[in-house]
RNA sequence: GGGGUGGUAGUUAAGUUGGUUAUAACGCCGGCCUGUCACGCCGGAGGCCGCGGGUUCAAGUCCCGUCCACCCCGCCA
C-alpha cells in the first residue's frame, strides 16, 4: 500500500526548510514522529526529517479521516504528509527555525510503526552510550549527531574539491596488505588460500603511495580507512580515516603551502570562516622544551621552565631531591602558575594535582607559592633551599609574590611528560583557554630516532623511510640520536591533526639509516624489499602527509569524542555494542583457515 | 599491562549506621481535552538492584571474585 502511495505522491520539501514564504502551498513532506501533542479535536506532532522539524496539525475540521488516525501516532512512525503550509498567526514558536509555519494534513500515510524507542530520539537525551550504541541507528537520528555528519559529509567533498582542483589524482591503495614489522601493532587476516598465512591489515598506505611517487603519478591523495590494533582512547578508534597525501619533487614548503591551503578551504567551505596564513611554526624542540609535548597548545601562554643549569650551579640548591636528580642526570624544570590565575587554585586543588601527576608515572609534585620577598610558602622545599639558589630559581622563572611554581626533576621523558600534561589540565582547569580559536600549528625538525630502552637500539620515530635533513646525515654513524628528519606535524589546539615527512629516495642514504637501526641490508631485504627494488628505477624525491579526518571531523564539530563523528564507532574494548563483533568462529571456519585456537580462553 | 569512575524500572538518577512493600522524574499504557510546542488533567503498568560467591537473623547497602562501559598512563613508526 504504502508503495502504490509512492508512486502517487512525491516529496516536495524537507520539514526543517519551510518557511513563512512558503505558506499557502500545499506540499508533501516524509519522515518521523517526534512528540506528540494530542488535545482531542487537534492534534499536533513534530515531524522530523535530516533538515529539522515542522510542526503538523491535525483536526476533524481539515481531514477527518487523517484526524482519526493521527490518533494512533506514537515516536518513530515512519510516515507521510500531504497538506498546506498555513500561518501560526499569534501562535509562533520562536525556538525552531520552522516556528511561523505549521501544515495542516488533508492526508496521512503511515509507512511503518515503531516500537517505543529505548531512549528519547532528542539531543536533550541523557542517554548514555552503551544504550546509544546498541541501538546505534536511532542515536543516528537525533539532530546533533546528524548535523556532525552532514559537516563531515562537507568535509570529505571540500577535501576532493581542493586536491581535484589542484591537480592532484585520486588512487587506492590495498587494505590486506604484508605484514610489515615496527610501527603499531597490526590486525591479521588468515589466508585461506595459503595455510599459515596472513595478510595484515594496512596501518597507512604508506609504502603504497611512494610507489606511486616512483610510477610517475607526481601528486596523489585519496580518503582511506586504516586500522591499527592498540589500545583505544576517547580520540582513538581501531579504524580511522585519513586524507592520505603524496607529492613529488617537492621541499618542506611545498607541503606547507599546499596543506595549508587545503585546511583554509576546509575551514571556508564548512564553517565559513577564513584562516590566516601562514600557521605558525615550532621546532620539535623548542616545543619539547617550553611544553613539555610535541602537540602543544597555544591558545593560552603558561610555558616550562629548564632549571636544570640554574640548579646546576648552585649545587642543588640544598635541596636533597633536586641533588639526587642532578646526580643521575636527571633535568629539573618547572611550570609557574601566575598570582592572577593562581588565585583560583586552592589549596585543596592543588593537592589534588598530585594525583592527577602520578597518574603520569610521577612519584610527586614539589610545588611552593611565592611569598613576600620571594621566600617559598607552604612548601617543604622552603626549609632545605638555600637563599641564593632559591633566588636564582626565582629570577629563571620570572617568579612574582603569590605565583605558585610546580616543580619536577628526574628522567627527560618523565619531567616532560608530567609538566606538559598539568600545563593542559591547568589550562583547562583555570580557564585560561581561548576557545575561539584555531591555532594551527606546524612542529617541524623531529628527530629521526628514539631509543628504546627495551631493545637497547634505535627505531625510527616516524618510518624508516623518512628523511633525515642533509646536515644530520654524518651524525647517522657517529649520533644517531642527534639527527633531526624532515618531518612535520600539524597541530590544531592541542590535537595531532596531521603529521609526514619527506621521503629517502638515494641508496646510500637509505642504506645508512638502516645501519643507524642496526638493520642490515638483508634484514631490510627481507621486510621491504619491494621498495629497495622499486627504488632502483628513477625514483623522484618526493614527500607526503597525513590527516587524520576523524579527528578534524571531531575538531570542525565541536564533538566530544571521536565516536561522535564515526557513524558506527566501536568500544573502548574494541567491540560493537550493536552486532556484538568481535564473535567467536565455528570450528568449521576455522579448520578451513588451518587455524587451531590455544586453549582455554 | 597499570591507575581511576560507574552499573538500581525503557531512560536518567536517589537510596541514610545493613532492617517493613526499593523511590523520583521522564518515557510507556488507558481515559479526557480545539492552539499545544518540556501541552495539561485523571488513572495504571513496569525491578535478576550487572553476574557469582561469602558474612549476617536480615544485603541494593559489607567482603571476595568476575563481567561490561567510560576516563587516564603505558602503547599508537
Amino acid at each position: 500500500m504504502s508503495g502504490q502511495f509512492l508512486t502517487e505522491v512525491k516529496r516536495t520539501h524537507y520539514a526543517g526548510n519551510l518557511r513563512s514564504t512558503d505558506i499557502g502551498n500545499e506540499v508533501v513532506l516524509m519522515g518521523w514522529v517526534g512528540t506528540r501533542r494530542d488535545h482531542g479535536g487537534r492534534v499536533f506532532i513534530d515531524l522530523r526529517d535530516r533538515t529539522g522539524i515542522a510542526q503538523v496539525v491535525f483536526g476533524p475540521d481539515i481531514n477527518g479521516e487523517a484526524h482519526a488516525l493521527a490518533d494512533q501516532l506514537r515516536s518513530e512512525f515512519c510516515i507521510a504528509i500531504v497538506g498546506r503550509v498555513i500561518s501560526r498567526g499569534e501562535n509562533i514558536n520562536a525556538k525552531i527555525p520552522t516556528g511561523e509555519i505549521e501544515v495542516e494534513a488533508q492526508r496521512l500515510q503511515v509507512f511503518s510503526r515503531s516500537d517505543t524507542p529505548p531512549f528519547e530520539i532528542s539531543d536533550d537525551s541523557e542517554a548514555g552510550e552503551t544504550v546509544r550504541f546498541k541501538h546505534r541507528y536511532l542515536d543516528l537520528r537525533r539532530p546533533a549527531l546528524q548535523q556532525n555528519f552532514l559537516r563531515r559529509s562537507k568535509l570529505c567533498k571540500a577535501t576532493r574539491d581542493y586536491f581535484g582542483e589542484s591537480g592532484f589524482v585520486e588512487l587506492e591503495t590495498p587494505f590486506m596488505v604484508k605484514y610489515t614489522p615496527g610501527g603499531a601493532r597490526n590486525f591479521l587476516v588468515p589466508s585461506r588460500l595459503n595455510p599459515g598465512h596472513f595478510y595484515a591489515l594496512a596501518e597507512s598506505p604508506q609504502i603504497f603511495k611512494q610507489l606511486f611517487m616512483v610510477a610517475g603519478f607526481d601528486r596523489y591523495y585519496q580518503i582511506v580507512r586504516c586500522f591499527r590494533d592498540e589500545d583505544l582512547r576517547l580520540d582513538r578508534q581501531p579504524e580511522f580515516t585519513q586524507i592520505d597525501v603524496e607529492m613529488s619533487f617537492i621541499a618542506e614548503e611545498d607541503v606547507y603551502h599546499t596543506m595549508e591551503g587545503l585546511i583554509a578551504h576546509i575551514w571556508k567551505e564548512v564553517l565559513d570562516v577564513e584562516i590566516k596564513r601562514p600557521f605558525a611554526r615550532l621546532k620539535y624542540e623548542t616545543a619539547m622544551a617550553h611544553y613539555g609535548v610535541d602537540k602543544p597548545d597555544l591558545r593560552f601562554d603558561l610555558q616550562l621552565c629548564d632549571l636544570t643549569e640554574v640548579l646546576k650551579t648552585h649545587g642543588g640548591g640544598g635541596v636533597p631531591l633536586f641533588s639526587g636528580a642532578l646526580e643521575q642526570k636527571g633535568i629539573i624544570k618547572a611550570l609557574r602558575i601566575p598570582a592572577e590565575h593562581a588565585t583560583s587554585l586552592s589549596r585543596a586543588e592543588a593537592d589534588k594535582l598530585e594525583e592527577f601527576v602520578k597518574g603520569f608515572g610521577a612519584r610527586g609534585l614539589a610545588r611552593c607559592k611565592l611569598g613576600e620577598n620571594g621566600d617559598w610558602v607552604s612548601s617543604p622545599l622552603s626549609k632545605s633551599v638555600t637563599p641564593e639558589a632559591r633566588a636564582a630559581v626565582n629570577q629563571a622563572l620570572s617568579a612574582r609574590t603569590g605565583d605558585f611554581v610546580f616543580f619536577q626533576f628526574g628522567r627527560p621523558k618523565l619531567v616532560n611528560a608530567v609538566l606538559g600534561g598539568l600545563r593542559l589540565h591547568l589550562g583547562q582547569k583555570l580557564n585560561l583557554i581561548d576557545k575561539s580559536q584555531w591555532n594551527f600549528l606546524w612542529v617541524t625538525e623531529f628527530p629521526m630516532f628514539d631509543y628504546s630502552e627495551e631493545n637497547k637500539t634505535f627505531v625510527a620515530a616516524h618510518h624508516p623511510f623518512t628523511a633525515p635533513r642533509s646536515e644530520d646525515v654524518p651524525l647517522l654513524s657517529t649520533d644517531p640520536g642527534a639527527v633531526r628528519a624532515r618531518a612535520y606535524d600539524l597541530v590544531l589546539n592541542g590535537n595531532e591533526i596531521a603529521g609526514g615527512s619527506l621521503r629517502i629516495y638515494e641508496r646510500d642514504v637509505q642504506a645508512k639509516v638502516f645501519a643507524a637501526l642496526g638493520l642490515s641490508e638483508e634484514d631490510f631485504r627481507a621486510k621491504f624489499g619491494f621498495l629497495l627494488d622499486a627504488f632502483r628505477y628513477g625514483p623522484p624525491p618526493h614527500g607526503g602527509i597525513a590527516f587524520g579526518v576523524d579527528r578534524l571531523a571531531m575538531l570542525l564539530t565541536g564533538a566530544d569524542s571521536l565516536r561522535d563523528v564515526i557513524a558506527f564507532p566501536k568500544t573502548q574494548k574494541g567491540t560493537d555494542l550493536m552486532t556484538d563483533a568481535p564473535t567467536q568462529v565455528s570450528d568449521a571456519q576455522l579448520e578451513e583457515l588451518f587455524i587451531r585456537l590455544k586453549g582455554p580462553i
